[in-house]
DNA sequence: CCAAAAGTGTTTCACGTACACCCATGC
DNA sequence: GCATGGGTGTACGTGAAACACTTTTGG
């Protein structure tokens, strides 16, 4: 029986995909799948597939990530929808694109359904993409750009405990301009939303340096009182 | 035939839904239309529908505008999809939302395909809309307040010649903050993006003020000097 | 002449920016 | 002992914010 009031005109398909960021070596990376399947099998791609009529777009975008690259738990944000006429050769394909981050070496990456392989690209410097994808991580990059200036989203792509230099050289890597070591130190230290943590850096071959958390909790409080995160 | 590769699962219908700014009477407005069709029947909703397989979601969103409020030619852009379940009584629908803003009395605004009527509202006393419509204005209003202090769209609410005292109300309306007069002139007049008209505003029952025009051309010259715009 | 909004400068303070040296550690 | 990055303070200039009175016009 159908629904009532349901229309029944032909649809567009739906897909999601992810621009996974991950921060290592000095270097802004992108997380990379090799289709196994037609069409453009064999190229590098997003991460993403088609959401089903009984979940989420937000599901469908974490679905996809368990599935393509054993990822899970990880920052995750609505980015842009593309809807261009014949973006897929198949047929026509809507697509909610997201951006996910993720400290890169906490989560083992591996391929799975769909996927032939998963691997990480410097954004610099990537493959040529299936589909419309390199616009899509135009389109992140900019975005990610744009907002860890004023969100505290930068922590998503360091470990739970992470040194200020290592803090500099990621947003360095992102807003691709160098930056006053001592200067970013004040305003940083300043915001007072980081806190010391008792230990070090281990295994480095000169002097060791402090390490600090991001504190969440303490941010949302100060947020509450008209702060503004800004670097 | 079937198209190759294609995928055959019971798909989500797709709609487009616009927030269509104005600004009048010192008070920022959203266009809305009272439905002529179930579900929700006689509600008041934002103008949208469903997307057609051979359109563009943008040609989607100005062809709903124009069907349901003879809006064309405006300012508009992609806000969000939501793909929440349930959210339509029917079936599955994710919807592609925009937000539009337009020179509220330069164009008619009247009702036609599957709308009654179509009526400003002021957006801090608003009617009960159909759907999430009322979530979707709010994630709008968040979007414009903070889209409106870096990029110049504000003038897309005012109509070609306009005076300073109205630009500020704009964003006094927008910002929910008073703003001081001198300063929002310095700070206007010094970046050097407006242009001062000969014409001075008509029939007012006080001294008449300079109007002015954004310059389009100067701005994105501008731009392309690392020059930011921001209130 | 009264009401209403237009138009106009200066001072103060906070913050962004530029800049160089000593320290701790591992090899 | 040397190479490597860690860690620290000050001076200067720009720009944000606060603030009140005179002018013009219509009624």
């Amino acid at each position: 029986m159908p629904v009532p009031y349901s229309y029944t005109y032909p649809r567009p398909a739906l897909t999601v995909d992810c621009v996974v960021f991950g921060f290592d070596e000095g270097e802004l990376k992108v997380l990379l799948v090799q289709r196994d399947l037609e069409p453009f099998k064999g190229s590098w791609a997003l991460p993403g597939g088609f959401v089903r009529v009984d979940e989420s777009l937000d599901d469908a975008a974490r679905r996809e990530l368990r599935e393509e690259t054993a990822l899970r738990d990880v920052f995750l944000e609505q980015l842009y929808t593309i809807g261009t006429l014949g973006r897929d050769p198949r047929e026509r394909v809507v697509t909610v694109a997201y951006y996910a981050l993720v400290p890169v070496g906490l989560h083992e990456v591996k391929a799975s359904t769909d996927a032939a392989s998963a691997a990480w690209f410097c954004v610099s410097d990537l493959p040529t993409l299936a589909f419309d994808h390199d616009a899509i991580v135009e389109k992140a990059v900019e975005r990610l750009r744009g907002k860890v200036r004023y969100v505290p989203i930068g922590f998503e792509l360091l470990p739970e405990k992470f040194t200020l230099s290592q803090l500099q050289h990621l947003y360095e890597a992102i807003l691709e301009r160098p930056l006053d070591k001592r200067n970013f130190r004040k305003k940083i230290l300043g915001m007072d939303v980081l806190v010391e943590t008792n230990e070090i850096e281990q295994d480095v071959a000169h002097r060791a340096a402090r390490l600090y958390r991001f504190d969440e909790a303490k941010y949302r409080r100060l947020v509450r009182k008209g702060f503004n995160f800004e670097i």
